[in-house]
RNA sequence: GCCGGGGUGGCGGAAUUGGCAGACGCAGCGGACUUAAAAUCCGCCGGAGUAAUCCUUGUGGGUUCGAGUCCCACCCUCGGCACCA
């Protein structure tokens, strides 16, 4: 009687023999070619769902192949854990944030090593350590120096729930991406990083193998848009400024300019406006602050607005242009202020028939006669009312007229983003602080390398008042200035999360390093990551941050790459109750029960039968019981021992042998080009037939012993990337010495791996009308041949002649008739 | 509205990139073992038809000897972006 597959008690005898073992602890002396297989890690917001393990599991299943194949892999995990998450569920239990979040690390850790993965834990990395943050803030000195790190005033978007500013990528369709609710904006010191100044590189992904999706989203994120900055002519009494521009893509319309449009924040508002409408566009101006940032982005939304009172100088055609302010204009975009033109133009012209400012065509539609639009005319047209340029293609006027700006100075060909520089101040607690000295008489003051880090109080008060907590905490506010060292005040804000993780990859190389960052030796073995997996949610945010900070870091000579992924692959969600695992909805699914049930074996290959691993799924306790039920025969299917059934002629077994081998390297190849790909679900279901077809030969005991141990032994290998404590078990118990894990990949013949027969289709016009079993090795004579003395293929030719005759080789022959 | 992904059995999904549609698995049905059930094993399993055969990859058209795959139009769906001048 075998021994019953109990995989909980054997799951855990390996981890341990393999932790002990240091067998997944790597280093660079390694002569083997390197690998650094990379998963984002996690936010340490309680427990490890099946979502996590989807994320990681088929990554670590990737990663052991490549061992397996003979890299040296890195593959190392860390925790994401400074951040308001944490902060707030710290703040609703009573707790510190720091012992919740450590509280988590440690049952998440527990959770993730109970999965079985080659994570090499000596590396592991934690955010919210001095021993991390200090250069994290040690980044930002870096950043600072080389100008990329600067304060400014800025309307920003303030998060009234979570009380702090969030970056741009954080406000989702104006909600707070955190907790959903409503974003205000706020005028506020605070520091940003020049990510501005990588836009154009960052719209490049040169040289890296990232999803189309992906990249088009950072590409609109960026939004490069090529256009003409326009001078107009201010001549206003009391106004130093002489001139307003605007940004505009279609210059070939600036004849039809009929008003402009200032937002409601630009600068000159207050300068320009008469004091007839003083009230009116102070009003505006104040219910537009007002506004949050979903209502004034609504399409829905009629627009309005208030006249100034002021003009402006068309210089075009000297005409004198009346100013509006808008909230549909945004001050961050472009110059804040838009030249209108309602005839081509679809918020321009609803605007001017609300408040019946005039529209004038200057792009003719095809047959225009000159009568009112009954909208805005957007598409290319001939030019009209245009001076000069009458008769023009308006394809054409966009470079005429540009041209004929620059010449007189009045305007310049130009080039604006809608990426914004990246806000990275949190008025909160539980972040890193924010490495700057605020000098009476010195000013602004980096805190010296030498001090850092510059520690977060443990005995702060961390509830959210709006302002950073760290603001009422003495001890850490009064400080010395570093350069007079007269009494000065520590910055009181901390960095976005996203600052830790936008180098965190760099830190795996080389934890325990305190003299820097990372051992530079170490990044330029390791780095760049060979393949990064994780959510496409980061689209925007880290995976753009990240490629930042990198840029940053190249331009600074620390490291000498430009990319840090040169592979990115996003997986799927894995859904439950045909909804997206939430804890708010209470469907979220946690592995342990799984794994001590079935088996962490089970459950990895469960998650990457269920679908494509980029599409995701739904969790499904009756699917994981066909793949439990599969491992399960895997165990008998080896452990139930094989004996020949000596009732089999030699020519049988031959036959039969030769078969066997056959699918052995068919299903080599097919394993190996899968995982290659990251095709885990085929892979499992080559996996599966390989193992159907041992179990019928096993029957048969058709093979002789040597063929059936041989086999076994490339099923256990082809197994154990997928089921790494039931492959290493198996490899014990069938006699083999320790460890399965440090085996070759086994290898395929494409000659043993070619078919001997294959079943010719037969087809009159196009339909499948016979199979034929033939060799390989048929001529396409003989196959037509065949063909014609198909019975079946007979009565469809009855009293109708063969025209064509269409002959894929190992395929099909197809009789054309009539 | 714009950009991208996707629509295949009762379900999850396969299909060497234009050549046997439905691999593998779940669910279901029938059988074996069992006093019985579970587990396990064997068989069947897109639809219609006794059968020959016909129909079938969101819908409609097209290209081709041949279309799930390519082209055109439309419908649905999931993501992303959305007053960006």
């Amino acid at each position: 009687m075998v021994a019953k597959y109990n995989p909980g008690e054997m799951e855990k005898k390996w981890q341990q023999k393999w932790a002990e073992d240091r067998l997944y602890e790597v280093n660079e002396a390694d002569l083997r070619p390197k690998w650094y297989a990379l998963t984002m890690f996690p936010y340490t917001s309680g427990d490890l769902h099946i979502g996590h393990w989807y994320a990681m599991a088929p990554a670590d299943v990737h990663a052991r192949f490549k061992r397996l194949q003979g890299y040296n892999v890195l593959h190392p995990m860390g925790f994401d854990t400074f951040g308001l998450p944490a902060e707030n569920a710290a703040i609703s239990r009573g707790i510190h944030p720091f012992t919740w979040t450590m509280q988590n690390v440690d049952n998440m850790r527990r959770q993730l090593k109970s999965m079985g993965a080659i994570y090499d834990w000596s590396r592991e990395v934690i955010t919210c350590l001095p021993e991390y943050y200090k250069w994290t803030q040690w980044f930002f000195l870096k950043l600072y120096e080389n100008g990329l790190a600067y304060r400014g005033k800025a309307p920003v978007n303030w998060c009234p729930l979570c009380q702090t500013v969030l970056a741009n990528e954080q406000v989702v369709d104006g909600f707070c991406e955190r907790c959903g609710a409503p974003v205000t904006r706020r005028d506020l010191e605070q520091w940003f990083l020049r990510i501005t100044k990588y836009a154009d590189e960052l719209m490049q992904h040169n040289g890296i193998d990232w999803p189309e999706r992906i990249k088009t989203m950072q590409r609109n994120w960026v939004g490069k848009s090529l256009g003409t900055e326009i001078s107009f002519a201010l001549d206003r009494p009391g106004v130093d400024e002489r001139e307003i521009r605007v940004f505009t893509t279609r210059p070939d319309t600036t004849f039809g300019v009929t008003f402009m449009v200032l937002a409601p924040e630009h600068s000159l508002v207050a300068k320009l406006t008469s004091p007839d409408m003083k009230a009116e566009v102070g009003e505006y101006v104040a219910r537009s602050q007002r506004l949050t940032e979903v209502e004034r982005l609504s399409t829905e939304r009629e627009k309005d607005g208030v006249f100034t009172g002021a003009y402006v100088i068309n210089r075009l055609n000297g005409e004198s242009v009346p100013i509006w302010i808008a909230d549909y204009v945004l001050l961050s975009y472009g110059t804040g202020a838009v030249m209108a033109v309602p005839a081509h133009d679809e918020r321009d012209f609803a605007f001017a028939k609300k408040y019946n400012l005039p529209i004038r065509v200057v792009i003719a539609p095809p047959g225009w006669q000159g009568e009112e639009l009954e909208a805005a005319y957007t598409e290319p047209g001939t030019m009209v009312n245009s001076g000069q340029f009458n008769g023009l293609p308006s394809e054409e006027g966009i470079n005429a007229i540009t041209g004929f700006l620059e010449e007189r100075g009045w305007g310049r060909r130009t080039t604006i983003y809608r990426l914004r520089d990246w806000l990275i101040s949190r008025q909160r607690y539980w972040g890193a602080p924010i490495p700057m000295i605020y000098c009476p008489n010195c000013g602004v003051v980096p805190v010296l390398e030498e001090d850092l880090p510059v520690l977060l109080p443990e005995d702060a008060e961390f509830r959210p008042t709006g302002e950073s907590p760290l603001k009422y905490h003495q001890g850490f506010v009064n400080t010395t200035c570093p350069r007079c060292s007269g009494p000065a005040e520590r910055e009181t804000d901390t960095m976005d999360t996203f600052m830790c993780s936008s180098w965190y990859f760099l830190r795996y190389v080389s934890p325990n390093c305190n003299t820097a960052p990372f051992d530079a030796d170490q990044v330029e073995y390791w780095l760049p990551v060979d393949l990064y997996t994780g959510g496409a949610e980061h689209a925007v945010m880290h995976l753009l941050y990240a490629r930042f900070f990198i840029k940053a870091l190249r331009d600074m000579g620390l490291v000498d790459f430009d990319e840090p992924f040169t592979r990115l692959f996003n997986q799927g969600v894995i859904i439950a109750q045909k909804q997206k695992m939430s804890k708010s909805r209470g469907n979220v699914i946690t592995p342990d029960e799984y794994v001590s049930e079935l088996g962490a074996d089970a459950v990895r290959a469960y998650l990457m039968f269920v679908a494509p691993w980029e599409h995701g799924g739904e969790w499904d306790d009756s699917g994981i019981s066909g793949v439990s039920r599969w491992l399960n025969r895997v165990w008998n299917l080896v452990l139930g021992g094989y004996s020949c059934s000596g009732e089999v002629s030699p020519a049988v077994q031959q036959k039969v042998e030769r078969e066997l081998s056959r699918i052995r390297h068919q299903s080599i190849r097919k394993v190996t080009d899968d995982l290659e790909r990251l095709r885990f679900n085929t892979m499992i279901a080559a996996l599966m037939e390989f193992t159907n077809h041992l179990d019928k030969v096993k029957q048969a005991g058709a093979v002789d012993y040597l063929h059936w141990t041989e086999n076994v032994d490339t099923l256990l290998l082809l197994l154990t990337p997928t089921a790494p404590h039931m492959a290493e078990e198996l490899w014990q118990r069938t006699g083999h010495s320790y460890s399965i894990h440090n085996q070759g990949w086994p290898q395929w013949d494409e000659e043993m791996a070619k078919d001997e027969e294959i079943t010719l289709v037969v087809q009159v016009n196009g339909k499948l009308r016979d199979r034929i079993m033939v060799p390989t090795s048929i001529s396409e004579a003989q196959a037509r041949q065949l063909a014609l003395e198909s019975q079946r293929v007979k009565a469809h030719l009855e009293g109708k002649e063969i025209i064509n005759t269409i002959y894929v080789p190992g395929r099909l022959v197809n009789l054309v008739v009539r």
